[in-house]
DNA sequence: GGTAAAAAAGTTTTT
DNA sequence: CTTTTTTACC
């Protein structure tokens, strides 16, 4: 027997030993289900299997990368398999068949800012007037929510006939202009990157044979959070072979914000009439309090499958409870248990889970006042900087000259005189002639009978002049050429002159990252860093875990750790405020929870504050209501802990302390509260610059034009 | 058109 | 409270 088969229990080896068409595993936390996946690759790849006829998808970049590292682990032929996220995957491909929807494999990749804003300058182009900021959040929203439920621009005006309730005024129009500017800068959303790797494999039969005949072997892991695109992109590549493998658990469901489907895992059969089921029950990886603690909590769940879980493990320590009086104290107590304990858990084997990224802040803290060194996961901050924001987007734009979006963020940056004016001349110009931005810069300063402006004919210069210098030298040099062409840093060091230093470090790192990054992929060209830049956004140092890992309950899942905290388990972050009037959304918060605790592989503290600083005020938040269904003897409370949670101090519908003020319109003689300016009185109201203001004197600072938006009422004077 | 000061906004979760 | 956007003035 194969080396590789006797590290499984025997329904894993006859989901490993499992050949040929479908099957589907479903089981609980801790199973051994990623376990199943990266030991049959490896054992295809033994048997005959090439490398990369074998296709294996997830969905968040951290769970890829864990399976990637384990996959090579037993086998170092699997560097060559493709073991990657969906939208990864989806890039690759388009950038081989791209051009058969008329895009050029150079293709930008829209963030989240770019994609607002693209859409504001749609915006403000479609509707010159009104409130542009809660359209553009209204239509980013829309977009997002059709193009997750996969209706395609063709399909937006029968979807808005059937269902208008979900189309806002001029969502259609947005959604068609949207995709023309997409389209007209070369460029997609991370939703286009699966949306158009379906419309090819529907209708390209050219790239359904390649793409359908590629991968003999698909196996897709977390299968429980794929949407609707995904299991059918899934579908039509495993078509042919009908090789597929799914992986999942429904009660680890996570992502229903992001359309994910868990029926797609519970009613496999429906799609697959015949196909092989398995279901694992023994848990191997937490301690028997845990796995009774965890399960319990989510059996809470009123939709959900059954399904067996035990483990034969020792019972282990308690679940401990601990309470602390807000965000800081509780950050402090974590850091003090953990260096208190670091004899027996190295900080390697420690991790910090939390509901919302803001939380990690004081943790972050905290472990450096204790100096423990840590890792923090998935925060977004470093590519959001503006100046690496500003040199990416040079380099994006040396990558695909018709990226507008970057365009407009560099055109004058660092400033040179090209302010709105010309911007607007530029821009009605580029879409009377259907131009890229930088090509109606080019093509209005070259010809002679439009007479563009000295300042843009600087400006397409230098573009020029840049581009072929940086597609002409190595890669790990274009950081430099850029800073040196454009004189960032004199501009940089003029406009944020106590920054200048920190800021420069940055861009720094970013070089480095590009060196380690061509280190590592030999032959990589710009574009290939820029794409891996834009999909798996960690940060530019090298990604080797080091001290205490810090992350969002999301991005925990399909890890473990020894030794887990999970800080903020309160009734208004875990279940979320935004969720607790929702059934279905609770059951969410739920399963979060359920993720969180059986990532412990020994050890899990659940905590939590009783107030915490939210931007502007405080807020105070009981203990959360997921603790009452926890059996408590399998809790250890702390002493403040055991008062908070007794259960009728804890209401199952929580009533927050929200300053939100009164109720009520604000009208002339109301009392209001303004966060800079304090009290105030409103003497009535004005229109100013398009937009309705309130005149209101403050006690201590007089006369000022208020939006009502940032007043509250506190009540009305008395006559 | 550039700049400083004032006002508004932002914190759910990710690709 | 911090960061981004808008406004007022040069
Ligand atoms: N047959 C086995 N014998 C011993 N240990 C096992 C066995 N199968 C899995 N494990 C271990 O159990 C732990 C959980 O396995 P794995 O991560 O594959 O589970 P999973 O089902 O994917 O978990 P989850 O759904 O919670 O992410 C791992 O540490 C793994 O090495």
């Amino acid at each position: 027997m194969s080396e590789l088969l006797q590290n499984l229990n025997d329904v894993q080896r006859q989901a490993v030993l499992h050949r040929n068409g479908p099957v589907v595993v479903f089981a609980g936390a801790g199973s051994g289900k990623t376990r199943i996946i990266t030991t049959r690759i490896a054992y295809l790849i033994e048997t005959g299997v090439l490398p990369w006829e074998i296709l294996a998808v997830t969905f968040t970049n951290k769970a890829a990368g864990e399976m990637r590292e384990r996959a090579l682990h037993m086998a170092p032929e699997t560097k060559r398999t493709m073991i990657t996220t969906f939208h990864s995957a989806s890039a690759r491909w388009l950038r081989e068949f791209a051009g058969e929807l008329g895009y050029e494999p150079n293709y930008s990749i829209y963030d989240d800012q770019d994609v607002t804003r693209a859409l504001k300058h749609i915006v403000k182009q479609l509707m010159p007037k009104g409130e542009i900021p809660t359209i553009v959040a209204d239509m980013k929203h829309f977009l997002h929510h059709v193009k997750t439920a996969g209706v395609f621009v063709s399909e937006i005006e029968a979807y808005a006939q059937q269902y208008p309730a979900q189309v806002p005024t001029g969502g259609v129009q947005i959604y068609r202009a949207y995709q023309e500017f997409l389209a007209q800068s070369n460029a997609m959303d991370f939703n286009d990157l699966l949306l158009n790797v379906l419309l090819l494999l529907r209708k390209n039969e050219r790239v359904k044979s390649i793409l359908g005949a590629r991968y003999q072997y698909i196996m897709v892991d977390e299968f429980q959070d794929t949407n609707r695109t995904q299991f059918e992109i899934i579908q039509h590549l495993a078509e042919r072979h009908q090789n597929l493998m799914v992986v999942g658990d429904d009660d680890q469901s996570i992502y229903s914000w992001r359309g994910a489907t868990p029926s797609n895992i519970i009613d496999f059969d429906r799609t697959y009439p015949g196909a092989t089921r398995i279901a694992l029950e023994e848990n191997y990886r937490c301690t028997g309090n845990i796995v009774a603690a965890a399960s319990k909590l989510v059996s809470y769940n009123k939709k959900r499958a059954a399904k067996t879980l035990f483990t034969n493990a020792p019972a282990g320590e308690l679940i401990e409870v601990h309470l602390e009086v807000d965000g800081e104290m509780e950050a402090h107590w974590i850091a003090e248990e953990i260096y208190a304990a670091r004899n027996t858990y190295d900080f390697e084997d420690v991790a910090i889970f939390y509901r919302t990224n803001a939380q990690s802040r004081s943790l972050e803290e905290a472990l450096l006042r204790r100096r423990i060194p840590y890792t923090l996961y998935g925060s977004l901050e470093f590519y959001e900087r503006l100046e690496i924001k500003d040199i990416l987007a040079y380099l994006r734009l040396f990558a695909n000259p018709s990226d507008d979006v970057s365009f407009l963020r560099i055109y004058n940056v660092p400033t040179r005189g090209l302010g709105d004016k010309a911007l607007e001349t530029l821009q009605v110009f580029a879409t009377s002639r259907g131009l890229s931005l930088w090509k109606a810069a080019e093509v209005s300063v070259t010809d002679p009978a439009l007479k563009g402006s000295p300042k843009l004919r600087y400006l397409v210069d230098l573009l020029k002049a840049m581009r072929t210098e940086i597609l002409e030298s190595p890669i790990n040099e274009a950081v430099k050429t850029v800073l040196e062409a454009t004189e960032y840093p004199a501009y940089l060091k003029k406009k944020y002159p106590d920054q200048y230093a920190d800021k420069m470090d940055n861009i720094q790192e970013l070089a480095a990252g590009i060196i380690e990054y061509e280190a590592k992929n030999e032959g990589a060209s710009l574009a290939d860093w820029i794409e891996t830049v834009s999909l798996v956004r960690e940060d530019a140092k090298g990604q080797v875990t080091k001290g205490v890992s810090m992350m969002t309950l999301h991005m925990a899942k399909g890890l473990e750790f020894p030794r887990v905290f999970i800080a903020g388990v309160e009734d208004g972050l875990l279940p979320h405020k935004n969720s607790v009037e929702d059934m279905a959304a609770v059951e969410e918060e739920r399963r979060l929870l359920y993720v969180g605790i059986t990532r412990a592989k020994s050890k899990i503290s659940l905590t939590c504050a009783k107030r915490r600083r939210n931007f502007n005020n405080e807020m105070a938040h009981p203990p959360s209501r997921f603790f009452q269904e926890i059996p408590a003897e399998l809790m250890a409370l702390s002493f403040k802990a055991q008062e908070a949670l007794q259960p009728e101090k804890t209401p199952v519908m929580v009533s927050y302390e929200y300053d939100e003020g009164l109720e009520g319109t604000i009208e002339e003689g109301s009392q209001v509260f303004h966060p800079t300016y304090g009290k105030g009185t409103v003497h009535g109201f004005d229109v100013h610059l398009g937009s309705r203001k309130a005149v209101v004197n403050f006690r201590d600072f007089g006369y000022r034009k208020i939006r009502p938006s940032q007043l509250q009422l506190r009540g009305y004077a008395l006559d």
